[in-house]
DNA sequence: CAAAATCAGATGGTATACCATCTTGAATCT
DNA sequence: AGATTCAAGATGGTATACCATCTGATTTTG
């Protein structure tokens, strides 16, 4: 694998990044078993840095490592979602208390024109598009509260529970909920006030455990068993 | 490396142990360079595990990877114990909270166990096992939230703040404090009143980040400059 | 015919070999 | 003498080879 010109990431980063897109699209299922051996073959690469790519999304939640049996992809269980619902809560209102402090007014304009074309944009654009603008709005807030290890375990958890909203909010599509939601975060945010913003966040994120619990429980069905 | 009897843990794991408690000991000090094959030599392993083993640690935060150099043991600048200290408060109050609500009675139990150890043996016992009996202390109430990825957050920068937050306690080392702190805490988590908890929380862990910075200043200044 | 024993293949864990790049210091040139 | 170039060694990144164990199916045996 020496073929091209000057490659900028580690060879495994590149291959933790293609595994987590065909993940978190879906396009390897829950379940799914992933070999060293033939992933490697396909990809094109060794056996090494296709595990520590493993590695690195077994870190995230996204593979769960089995002693002496082939990773699979993470098959979460009601108590894990329900956990990483939680953990991500209590991260985003902490980022976004943070951010009432520290953020830019750059940083909050960048916020606001990211809400804007959600707004604009809500029945036109593709579903998956749109939820990718929803999770940048919400990483927004988390990168300006100025933590990177916070906004690193925000990022984390927004990855492992990236399919299960994906298709809760497909399901429950109802723009003015979203776009409600999102104008009182992003007022609070305006203003500045954390307490303000922590009551948006806990209203917006609040239910969201029953939605996303409910699509999952449908990819649990059509897992395979191995 | 196949000599011994049905090894438990993958070599990997067992190496990064072995790594992270060198680290939190002090006996690999802030900016020692750990090279993949004088160490892998030294510990009578190759390359691949020890490999495998300084990524975790990285990922952990307490190593850091450079590319085309050899990882060094993490020197945190002040920006990052700031972060860290940030985060650890955020989630030792969440953990707090949610333990608050689902502690069993045999969990409190325990951590007012500890709590009385600590009480006892303030000033008998070994600065170094005292320490460590005040780091079960908390993780014991993260546990106690019944949340693993959130324990696992605790954990991970509890031990990021380890060396700072021991060199800082045998240097402000101040029983009624350290004893009074506890006490409320443990008294917040019996009553099973999350406000009251969070402002013992808030109380107890609150300066604690400028103890630890004076601390790692002087580390830095002792740190080898590659 | 059923249950147990066994053997071949697959698979992850570990070790080793090879390669590209970076560091460093000595030799050479101005 | 100082700067520059270049080569040798060191180092991390990647590929391959080997090994122990687990899986599953086939065969053997009661």
């Amino acid at each position: 694998m020496n073929l091209a010109i000057a490659e900028e990431k580690p060879l495994a980063e590149q291959i933790a990044d293609q595994l987590r897109r065909d993940i978190l699209r879906g396009k390897l299922a829950p379940g799914a078993t992933i070999k060293e051996r033939d992933n490697a073959a396909e990809m094109g690469v060794s056996r090494t840095p296709l595990r520590e790519a493993i590695r690195i999304l077994s870190q995230e939640g996204l593979v769960d490592l089995r002693p002496a049996r082939s990773p699979i992809v993470a098959v979460p269980s009601i108590k894990q979602v329900s956990d990483d619902v939680e953990v991500l809560l209590g991260i985003e209102i902490l980022s976004a208390e943070l951010a009432c402090m520290r953020a830019s007014d750059e940083e909050i304009a960048e916020i606001a024109a990211l809400q804007q074309h959600i707004t604009d944009r809500f029945d036109a654009a593709d579903p998956l598009d749109l939820f990718e603008i929803d999770m940048q709005f919400h990483r927004a807030i988390a990168l300006a509260a100025h933590n990177m290890p916070l906004a690193d375990i925000h990022r984390t958890f927004q990855r492992r529970l990236w399919r299960g909203r994906f298709m809760a909010a497909i399901k429950r599509r109802n723009r003015t909920r979203v776009v409600e939601h999102h104008n009182e975060i992003l007022e609070s945010l305006r203003q500045r006030n954390p307490v303000l913003i922590r009551a948006s966040i806990l209203n917006h994120i609040g239910n969201l455990k029953n939605d996303i619990l409910e699509s999952i429980r449908k990819d649990q069905e059509t897992a395979p068993n191995e």
